[in-house]
DNA sequence: ATCATTAATGCAAAGCTTTGCGGAAAGCTT
DNA sequence: AAGCTTTCCGCAAAGCTTTGCATTAATGAT
């Protein structure tokens, strides 16, 4: 049962040497004489060893493991984001544990406590959408465990943190809009306690002062970024005695939920209602009519993670925020007939 | 940097007494007085120790990792599957490492032999599509290492393995299509090393058989299971001199491009062609016309897929191939208007 | 032949936990 | 008071690897 894997010992045993002239031959130590080197290799390979990472991480009191929790595994934008990060982890020598807080602000927590009881060495965390405190995070600075963290994040002068320019590109959709012939443009949010949702609001009044349009709180709804909620809150905006003419959702579910709520209400995209994502999932490609939607560079984004996460381990290191870059893809959704 | 946990050394020395008293203060060994427990479990508390995972892995000779290869991290499919694994290895006691194959053999290959290296105590994977040889498998096999296959599938008689009722949904699938009016039923399939492949194939035959349908050959096409190589299929099925007027793909990503490429033929869905796609993705619903599928129950899967894991360590144990029932859901895509 | 180098290898500790066994002190019996 | 049983605790080994230091043998120098 536990005799699966060979030991130093073990090759030891055989050769009938020491445990220590082992270690030195596999490692090319000076010491230790050609042909014992080439004998205990020889003899390695064809047993198939390979140095247990428990006893090395005990020894040097590393593990080489980093810890990511997520909103849950399921949506592109994340999957994508953990590829990126693992490439760069793998070239480091590190491997990732994935946790999901299933957007809980209860299992984050425990996510957190149970990858920290794993001796991972640091953490790259995404808040759920349910989080509105930041002591968990705080303790963990103060405790000096290496963590950065990305797209939704917090106490940005002491964690270090990747993050989209949300404001700029929330402004630019409403500009998109305004361009495109769009006059009343509504805009949905997501949970009030998340950064993007302060800062793509932001974006959404500052993009309505630059197009010179009277600002209407009414076409500002929130939802809670599952599909059910924004289409609940399209509805509403639908209502209204003066609907919009376009709106966009803080994330791709949240607009794919805009678009279910329009179709059911019997209007048409573009010409009747414009639509604009956010977050470039695949399959904007594939709904009809074909999403606009602001892209993010998703895996770089994932490899700038894993590379800050890296740096942030230097002596020295002060926390800073990177800001990537995102690209609106215009499509059809709100791409009005010229009337 | 190393101390940035304490061990039981740490909290013997302030305690004054030795390890062995407290490591058994701390699991109410009958020996330890209950006043010695008290003290030692309440600095214990205040020092927030954990045990350290790699001491007790060595010395108990299990690291309660289980590995799991996928073909990729981003298909919900997969991501959904990973989470019910997940639920009930957390509930074992165990935690899972992910590492992704991204549809190549080679980094499949590579991923196994990383996990390996890392100490999983076995491993649950998902072939990639380029996978055609099984001598990897083979020799986890002979190793005695825990292996539980699923989906995409080899060696039943030797891996323990959950899958789909892929033969009997496909057949349902042509069914339901003769049942909508729909005659010239057409299906795109996979790479043919794969046993979904061969397996819905099988199905296909046998549901044109049961409808009395005629055979042909050229209403069966073949790709790659990317969006692009589902739309050449597609384009090739529209140019035969009698095109389908029903077509079915091996799983949504493929049904996805299908319809694109009908749509971009200027073709109705469902009037001119009817779609079905396999595998239920959360998109289904978003696309237009909702695509009717067949549902994957994936998150149940996957706890079936770790408890089918757990009870191949129990001693003794024979391969088994655990079959769960999928259920064709009906959309729009396949509703044919009858004329 | 003796001493000093050099080369090649082995010993042992450290990192953390569990656990069988031995040991000391205290209480009890007679 | 001597012997025995409890009660409570410490020693040490095992699991695997690395590495400073010690050891051995052999070579070269004088």
């Amino acid at each position: 049962m536990g005799s699966r894997h060979i030991s130093l010992k073990d090759l030891a045993r055989e050769l009938n040497i020491s445990i220590s002239t082992v270690s030195r031959a596999l490692k090319d130590h000076p010491d230790i004489s050609r042909e014992m080197k080439e004998k205990v290799k020889k003899l390695a390979i064809e047993r198939n060893y390979t140095p247990n990472p428990l006893a090395m991480g005990l020894l040097k009191q590393e593990t080489r493991m980093i810890g990511i929790v997520v909103p849950d595994l399921v949506t592109h934008f994340y999957a994508s984001i953990i590829s990126g990060i693992e490439s760069v982890a793998k070239e480091n020598g590190y491997f990732a544990v994935i946790a999901s807080s299933n957007e809980n602000i209860i299992k984050e927590k425990e996510s957190i406590e149970n990858l920290l009881k794993a001796r991972v060495e640091g953490l790259i965390v995404c808040m759920s959408r349910e989080t509105n405190t930041t002591d968990h995070f705080e303790k963990l600075v103060s405790r000096d465990i290496p963590l950065v963290m990305f797209d939704r994040v917090c106490l940005g002068d002491k964690i270090p943190a990747v993050i989209a320019d949300n404001a700029d590109a929330s402004q630019k959709i409403v500009e998109h809009f305004y361009a495109k012939g769009y006059r009343r443009i509504a805009y949905v949010s997501g949970p009030e306690n998340l950064s993007i949702s302060k800062e793509r609001m932001k974006g959404y009044w500052a993009g309505i002062k630059a197009c010179g349009i009277t600002p209407d709180e009414n076409l500002v709804e929130n939802c809670d970024l599952t599909f059910e909620s924004a289409k609940t809150a399209m509805n509403r905006l639908l209502q209204l005695p003066n609907p919009p003419d376009a709106v966009y959702g803080i994330n791709d579910t949240v607009a794919f939920g805009l678009m279910k709520a329009i179709k059911e209400a019997g209007l048409k995209i573009p010409d009747d209602i414009g639509v604009v994502g956010f977050t470039d999932e695949f399959h904007s490609v594939v709904v009809t009519p074909a999403l606009t939607s602001v892209t993010h560079p998703t895996f770089e984004m994932g490899q700038q993670i894993a590379q800050l996460f890296f740096k942030s381990l230097t002596p020295g290191f002060q926390a800073e925020t990177l800001i990537v870059k995102t690209q609106l893809v215009e499509r059809e959704s709100s791409n009005k007939s010229q009337s």
